[in-house]
RNA sequence: GGUCCCGUAGCUCAACUGGAUAGAGCAUCUGCCUUCUAAGCAGAGGGUUGCAGGUUCGAGUCCUGCCGGGAUCGCCA
C-alpha cells in the first residue's frame, strides 16, 4: 500500500536513520488529537526507551534531520533550540511552521513527552489525492495464492442465521484480498460426508420413501424447495430417534460407513440429496450476494483419505488407539491437553478432521496456496489446532505456508445465549432476508420514494437496502468477539448502518448527475479550503483501513473507515455549497471531491459485498 | 476441575496492538426541510474501561490475584 501514512512513515523513517535511530520504530498514523495535528509519530518515545534517553531530545534530533533531508520544506533551517524558545509560550510546545505552498509539511511540532506531530499542506494533500491511482491501494506483487474457507453449511439442511457470519465475513475477505492483489479462491466446503447423512438416508430407506429424494427435479425450484422442506423436518426427527434408540443409532453409523464406501443405493440417494441441496444453497447465497470460486465439499476429497492415512501410518504419525486410528498431536511443551486427531473412528467412518486434512492435501496439490484461512466459528479452534498440527507433523504443508483459523464469535440472543427464535428454533436465512426486504419496501413507500419506480426497481432497491443492513450490521463487529443478534438492529436503516452508507453514496450520485445535466465536466483541480480539508484527509485513509482488514482478517476496520467517510461527506454536504457555489474553481474542486468520495464509497461497499442502488 | 476467550456510556459496539482529552450508533433532550435526497445535519447530557494490586514517562490494552459470564476438554460437525 502506498497510503499517505506510509509515505510519511518513509520520510520520517529516513529522518530517524539520519539521526542514527532505528527506523522500524516509525509508524506515522492519523493523529488521535485532530485539534493538535493531522498525523502523529510516536517513534521518538520508543527510541528513547531503547536508548534510555530523553524522548524530547530524540524528537528534536529527528526534526533536525527532517529539515536537512527536506530543504525547502521549511522556510529556514530548523534551529531547534531557538524555535523552542520562540514558540514555547505560544503553543506550550515547540514547532515549526511554513507557509511555503510547495512544502510537504505545513507544521511539525513536538508535543507532550515526545510526540512528533505533523500537518501537511493543502497543496500536497490535493496533489496526493489527484495523483494516486486506486486511492493509494497498491496490489501486492507478486501475487500470492490464498484459499479462503468460509462456507461450511451442511447439505440437506436449511441455511440459517448461524451461517451468516462465515458467509459475510469470508466473502468480504475474498473481495478485499482480491482487490489487494491476492489470488483468492473462496471455497464453500460443505458438510456433505458426515453422520447426519447416514442418519437421513437410513431414515428414507427404512420408511421406504427414498423416491421422495430420487424423484426430485433439480431444475425445478418448487421441487427443490419441497425436498429441502422434507429433509429439514426429517433430520431432527431421525436425529432425536437415534439418540433414544441404540439400534437406530447403529443403523445410522453403518449407513454412514456404507455411504463413505460409495455403496448403492446409499451413494445414489446421497448424490441426489447433494445436487438438490447445492441448488438450494446457491439460491440462498445468491440472494445474499455471497460468492464462491469453488463449490467443493468434504466428499470431494474422499479419494485422498486412504492414501493420506496410509502414508501417515507408514511414517508412524498415525497410530491405533482404542480401535480408532489417530494422530497424536499433543506436545511436551503444551500446557493444555490436546486430544489426538481421529482419522478413522472405531466403526471405520471418517471424521471431519480427516476430511479437513485431506482437503489440505488436495489444496496443496491443486493450488499450492501460501495461505489457507478458515472463517469458521471460534468454538472450533481446538479442532483446527489439531488439524494444523497433524498436517504439519505429516509434512503435508511446509512451514512457510500460513494456516489460520480466523474464528468468529457466537451469535447470541439478547439473553446472552446462542440465538434462538421465539419458537426455540433457528431463524432461516431466507426468512431474515425476507423480513429485511419487506421493511425496506415499507420504508420506500413511507418516504414516497418509490412512487415513480416500477415494480422491478422498487424490489431491487429494497433488496439492496436489506442486504446492506444485514451485512453491515454484522461486518462492523470485531470478528473474534461474540455478538448479540438483534433483529431490530439487523433491519435498521438509520444511524451507523449499511443503508446510511448507501444513502450518502446515492446522494452523491444524484448530485453528480445533476452536475452532468448542467453541463459540468468534473475534471477540475482540487483546491482545498477550510471546509474541504477534513473530507480530503479522510480520503487518504482508505488503504490503511484495507491493510488493517487484511492483516487481521477483520473487515470491521473497513466498515469503520467507510462510516467515517460517509459521515464526513454528510457533514461536508450539509455545510458546503457545491452546485450552488459561485466560485467556479471551488465548485469544480468540490465536484471532484464528491466524485472521489463516491468512487471510494462504492468501491469500499463493494468490498463488503454491498451494492449501491442508483437512488433510494 | 484443566485450558482458552470475554467484561468499555442505560443498550449494541469501536479504540490502528503501550500513547495525548476512551470514540460511534441506538435511546433521551435542543435546534434545522422555501438551495444540491431529513434513511440527513448541528449540538447537549451520559464513563472509576468488573474489582484490587503491579510493570513505566504513559495502561481499556502487558503481568498477578479475585468476581462475573461464555466456550472447550477422543470417536457429532
Amino acid at each position: 500500500m502506498t497510503s499517505l501514512t506510509h509515505i510519511l512513515s518513509d520520510i520520517v523513517g529516513e529522518a530517524f536513520t539520519h539521526a542514527g535511530l532505528p527506523k522500524e520504530l516509525v509508524q506515522v498514523r492519523v493523529s488521535d488529537r485532530p485539534d493538535l495535528a493531522q498525523f502523529q509519530c510516536n517513534g521518538a518515545m520508543a527510541a528513547a526507551k531503547q536508548a534510555k534517553k530523553n524522548p524530547r531530545e530524540i524528537a528534536k534530533k529527528v526534526c533536525s534531520a527532517l529539515t536537512e533531508l527536506m530543504p525547502g520544506t521549511f522556510i529556514e533551517d530548523l534551529d531547534v533550540d531557538r524555535i523552542e524558545y520562540v514558540l514555547n509560550e505560544e503553543k506550550g510546545s515547540f514547532s515549526y511552521i511554513t507557509s511555503d505552498p510547495n512544502a510537504l509539511f505545513s507544521e511539525v511540532t513536538i508535543a507532550g513527552p515526545g510526540f512528533i506531530n505533523l500537518n501537511i499542506t493543502d497543496a500536497y494533500l490535493a496533489d496526493y489525492l489527484e495523483k494516486r491511482e486506486n486511492y493509494g491501494v497498491t496490489p501486492i506483487s507478486p501475487s500470492e495464492k490464498v484459499v479462503l474457507d468460509y462456507g461450511g453449511p451442511n447439505i440437506a439442511k436449511a441455511m440459517h442465521v448461524g451461517h451468516l457470519r462465515a458467509a459475510i465475513i469470508g466473502d468480504s475477505l475474498r473481495r478485499i484480498m482480491s482487490y489487494a492483489g491476492y489470488d483468492v479462491l473462496g471455497d464453500v466446503h460443505m458438510g456433505d460426508w458426515g453422520t447426519h447423512l447416514g442418519m437421513l438416508i437410513a431414515d428414507y430407506l427404512r420408511e421406504g420413501e427414498e423416491s421422495l429424494v430420487l424423484d426430485t427435479d433439480v431444475e425445478d425450484e418448487a421441487s427443490v424447495a419441497k425436498l429441502m422442506e422434507d429433509m429439514g423436518a426429517r433430520y431432527p426427527k431421525a436425529s432425536g430417534a437415534a439418540k433414544e434408540n441404540e439400534d437406530l443409532k447403529k443403523e445410522a453409523q453403518e449407513t454412514t460407513v456404507k455411504l463413505q464406501n460409495k455403496e448403492q443405493p446409499y451413494y445414489g440417494i446421497w448424490e441426489k440429496i447433494r445436487a438438490v441441496s447445492v441448488a438450494g444453497m446457491k439460491k440462498t447465497y445468491g440472494k445474499l450476494g455471497v460468492e464462491f470460486d469453488l463449490w467443493k465439499g468434504e466428499a470431494d476429497v474422499h479419494d485422498y483419505i486412504a492414501p493420506m492415512v496410509e502414508d501417515m501410518r507408514e511414517k508412524g504419525w498415525a497410530v491405533e488407539s482404542d480401535g480408532a486410528w489417530v494422530v497424536p498431536v499433543a506436545s511436551n511443551e503444551d500446557n493444555k491437553k490436546i486430544p489426538p486427531m481421529i482419522l478413522y473412528k472405531r466403526d471405520g467412518a471418517v471424521m471431519y478432521g480427516t476430511t479437513d486434512c485431506a482437503t489440505i492435501v488436495e489444496r496443496v496439490k491443486l493450488y499450492d496456496p501460501v495461505k489457507m484461512v478458515y472463517v469458521v466459528d471460534q468454538r472450533q479452534s481446538l479442532h483446527f489446532e489439531q488439524v494444523f498440527r497433524a498436517v504439519r507433523k505429516a509434512d503435508i504443508v511446509n512451514d512457510n505456508v500460513e494456516l489460520t483459523h480466523a474464528g468468529f464469535g457466537t451469535m447470541n440472543g439478547k439473553d446472552g445465549k446462542p440465538f434462538k427464535t421465539r419458537e426455540g428454533g433457528v431463524m432461516r436465512l431466507e426468512d431474515l432476508i425476507k423480513m429485511a426486504t419487506e421493511k425496506a419496501e415499507a420504508r420506500l413507500d413511507e418516504a414516497n420514494l418509490a412512487s415513480d419506480m416500477d415494480e422491478e426497481e422498487r424490489g431491487d432497491v429494497a433488496h439492496k437496502v436489506a442486504i446492506a443492513a444485514i451485512k453491515f450490521a454484522d461486518l462492523q463487529n470485531q470478528r473474534q468477539a461474540d455478538y448479540v443478534f438483534d433483529l431490530d438492529r439487523l433491519t435498521s436503516f438509520e444511524g451507523k448502518t449499511g443503508p446510511y452508507l448507501l444513502y450518502q453514496a446515492v446522494r452523491i450520485k444524484s448530485l453528480l448527475n445533476k452536475a452532468k445535466d448542467a453541463g459540468e465536466k468534473i475534471d477540475g483541480d482540487l483546491a482545498l479550503g477550510e471546509g474541504d480539508r477534513d473530507l480530503a484527509l479522510l480520503l487518504t485513509q482508505f488503504p490503511d483501513s484495507l491493510q488493517l482488514s487484511i492483516n487481521g482478517y477483520a473487515p470491521h476496520h473497513l466498515c469503520e473507515y467507510l462510516h467515517k467517510l460517509a459521515q464526513g461527506f454528510s457533514s461536508f454536504y450539509g455545510n458546503c455549497h457545491i452546485l450552488s457555489e459561485n466560485d467556479e474553481s471551488l465548485k469544480q474542486s468540490r465536484l471532484q471531491l464528491c466524485q472521489v468520495t463516491m468512487n471510494q464509497l462504492e468501491k469500499g461497499l463493494e468490498l463488503l459485498g454491498i451494492l449501491v442502488p442508483a437512488r433510494m
